[in-house]
DNA sequence: CATCGGCATCTTGAACATGT
DNA sequence: ACATGTTCAAGATGCCGATG
């Protein structure tokens, strides 16, 4: 499985804004694959990333691909404490988080083979001002695109609410998935051999393997996947994973996801019962 | 009897907090 | 800003019973 980058040009040439719509399609989730292997944030990393390319506007004519970020308003997000060591902290979070911005695609193309860089170009502090300026790297944009909606589609409070990475990265990967249909909310599978699973969490072959060889399942059941639907379940707001299962076909396991996205939001999300009647999700 | 999946518990290391 | 202590999730180990 590698990288392609041909479908790049379609979202130079697509009019419309990316993150509106539903404009998802296999291809997508094909680079979002490749970029969830190689981008392995911290819980908090996640969210700093996804604050930073919430406010990334690649229609602004005027784009520098900077952003400016207030520090009081991640201070209140992360519920980070008010003191001295504030702009320390955050210091060592982006230096990190820069860091692991590393990307490295095959192009292909007849200009170039590969292209290896950081998302993240610079980060710069304002004390003064109470901002921290964040600067991408305009030579990948396309992978920026890319992760500008697979970040922002999902509401930023839901990311920011959890505590476990592998509940931000399923129910991004989840919602790029689905489709909106007329009905709000409607139950829709989907099916993940063990391996595309271990992909999208950002798990290597290796990882959740016993010492004798053999695929230590259940502990990589309960640490990634439990914990990811029940955070989901538990503090989402437009998301819920109504239930997943096991399913073995020709020696093959799968585990079959189901999910509903709620589209309009009523006040409360209700809680989801183990046997979920149809006319409930209408209220949904 | 051998193998495998299910499970509880132990270990480890990264992230976080605290003190200097 | 750094060093040290603390916490907790991720991963490893190994037992047990079912299955064939």
């Amino acid at each position: 499985m590698e990288y392609i980058f041909e479908d790049f040009e379609l979202f130079e040439n697509e009019k419309k804004p990316l993150d509106k719509g539903n404009q998802f399609n296999d291809k997508l989730v094909y680079i979002n694959s490749t970029l969830a292997r190689q981008l392995h944030f911290s819980e908090n990393e996640e969210k700093l990333f996804a604050m930073a390319i919430s406010q990334l506007d690649f229609y602004d004519k005027n784009c520098n691909f900077s952003v400016e970020i207030r520090v009081k308003d991640v201070k209140e997000k992360l519920g980070l404490a008010e003191d001295n060591s504030l702009y320390t902290d955050l210091r060592k979070q982006y230096r990190n988080l820069k860091k692991k911005t590393t990307v490295d695609f095959d192009l292909g193309n007849e200009e170039h083979d590969w292209i290896i860089g950081d998302l993240i170009r610079t980060v710069r502090s304002n004390k003064r001002k109470g901002s921290i300026i964040v600067t991408f790297e305009e030579e990948l944009k396309p992978a920026l695109q890319y992760c500008k909606i697979a970040f922002t589609r999902i509401p930023l409070d839901d990311t920011l609410s959890y505590k476990s990475r592998y509940a931000i990265i399923l129910q991004r990967y989840l919602t790029s998935l689905y489709r909106t249909g007329k009905e709000n909310a409607q139950i829709q599978w989907f099916d993940f051999t063990t391996e595309q699973l271990k992909t999208i969490f950002g798990l290597t072959k290796d990882d959740y393997v016993k010492k004798d060889g053999k695929f230590d399942r259940w502990n990589f059941e309960k640490k990634t996947l439990q914990i990811a639907c029940d955070e989901i379940n538990s503090k989402s707001a437009c998301m819920r994973i109504v239930e997943w299962e096991k399913e073995r076909a020709r020696g093959v396991i799968y585990y079959r996801i189901a999910v509903m996205i709620a589209t309009k939001i009523k006040k409360e999300p209700p809680v989801i019962d183990t046997d979920i009647e149809e006319e409930q999700l209408s209220l949904f």
